[in-house]
DNA sequence: GTCCAACCCATTC
DNA sequence: GTCAGACCAATTCGG
DNA sequence: CCGAATTGGTCTGACGAATGGGTTGGAC
């Protein structure tokens, strides 16, 4: 239920249904926790309302985490120092593991088959025969639910491939061609339930411990490298560690910390002329912002475009080059549409930003063509490359 | 009637 | 994925 | 001491990149 409204943005969400139900079923919002821990282990709102209006709160409590039944998965908040995370988990040892940059997916293993969930609890058991039988050879449990992170690999050196390649496991036809032609190696790093067990309310520790008991390490599968520490600095090296071996960074974890269905904990990612487009960015920028801008762009409007840009994307409005704006993002992708560096590194691609976002800077000291240029973008693709290949051999 | 490119929409991150 | 804004609860500040 | 102001946490919906698939409409 949404709805947008002008210059007022409303929403109407499940959790706000939630709330409407107990107090009509309920009288109050009492029940609230405990109707929520239903809703995430079991997320099916018109289930949870029959249950509460036929059975009451009786009902609600008595629901239970249940292999098949998607979970609401755990999500991560994001600071930027290794520091600022160990004061905020409470300056005691905590579980840093590598961050993969790929699909997360939620394994449902029970006699009757397995079962994969997407991050948002679709099924999609279909596209990855190949995780079925990893996950039928080696996990150690005839029933359970594991959380683990999918990545395409290279298979002569067993090296990380960035996102887009595991994108085209992500089909409906000639599946089959596609395990052979991507494949694929699962990094688990959590354990909900095993052998008709609970283990959400089980602290991380316990659950990590579990889950390495269970997972048999192969050449596909494996509990993702994780360190145990207390100190800043060591979880610093292992942020280097991660990023040399193509990860996208870190999760640190609180080891007394439950499974939080649907909510949000802790987390960390560390980072880091022609005028060719090289992104679009609508992220960053305040309300304020988007006021004065049309102001600031005025004089430089064009009718169409400007000889001196180069954009396979029509706009619906040109400008002349001159502003020039503070933009960062997490990492430089091939692009089959931004035309900067067109070439330079693959037949037909460009490149372009990734996760492209305004620091908020309005750099009223350079001009465009002090900009970054295209060989700077180019440089710092390479840059990444290397970064892989280092760990590769 | 058949085929294919262009578009829109879904999902992932 | 990132981010800003809205909203609510808890805490701190100022009269 | 109490009400006002600030702060922190959570939720929601804007927006970015990519790929795959369904639909549509024009060329033949």
């Amino acid at each position: 239920m949404r709805t947008v409204t002008g210059e007022l943005r409303l929403g109407v969400a499940d959790y706000t249904m939630l709330d409407a139900c107990a107090l009509a079923f309920l009288g109050s919002k009492e029940g609230r926790p405990l109707i929520e821990r239903a809703y995430n282990i079991h997320p099916d709102l018109g289930f949870i309302v029959e249950t509460l209006a036929v059975e009451g709160l009786e009902g609600i409590e008595a629901i239970r985490v249940e292999v098949g039944v998607p979970i609401r998965p755990m999500l991560a908040e994001r600071l930027n120092s290794a520091k600022a995370i160990i004061a905020k988990l409470g300056n005691k040892v905590v579980a840093a593991e590598y961050k993969l940059d790929g699909e997360r997916l939620q394994i449902h293993k029970r006699k009757e088959g397995v079962t994969l969930f997407s991050r948002r609890l679709e099924v999609i058991t279909h596209n990855y025969p190949d995780v079925l039988e990893l996950v039928a050879k080696n996990v150690a449990s005839r029933e359970a639910i594991l959380e683990a992170e999918v990545v395409a690999i290279n298979e002569d050196t067993g090296e990380y491939l960035p996102f887009q390649e595991l994108m085209h496991r992500r089909r409906k036809y000639g599946v089959a061609e596609a395990m052979k032609q991507y494949p694929v190696a699962l990094n688990f790093f959590d354990l909900l339930s095993a052998d008709r067990k609970d283990y959400t309310n089980f602290p991380y520790g316990k659950r990590r411990a579990k889950l390495e008991s269970v997972v048999k390490e192969t050449e596909r599968t494996r509990p993702v490298p994780a360190l145990r520490t207390a100190d800043p600095e060591e979880i610093e090296k292992f942020m280097e560690d991660a990023i040399a071996n193509g990860c996208e960074g870190l999760v640190v974890k609180d080891l007394d910390g439950v499974y939080r269905a649907g909510a949000r904990e802790f987390s960390w990612v560390k980072q880091k002329a022609n005028f060719p487009t090289v992104s679009k960015i609508g992220t960053g920028f305040t309300d304020e912002d988007l006021q004065k801008l049309p102001r600031l762009l005025k004089n430089y409007e064009s009718r169409v475009k400007p000889p001196n840009v180069e954009s396979n994307l029509v706009p619906d409005v040109w400008f002349r080059p001159h502003l020039v704006i503070e933009t960062i993002a997490s990492e430089i992708t091939l692009s089959p549409i931004h035309p900067a560096g067109m070439g330079r590194i693959r037949k037909e691609s460009g490149l372009a930003l990734r996760f492209p976002k305004f620091t908020g800077k309005i750099r009223n000291d350079k001009k465009p063509e002090d900009a970054t240029t295209v060989d700077e973008i180019v440089e710092m693709y390479n840059l990444q490359l290397k970064k892989v290949e280092r760990v590769a051999q």
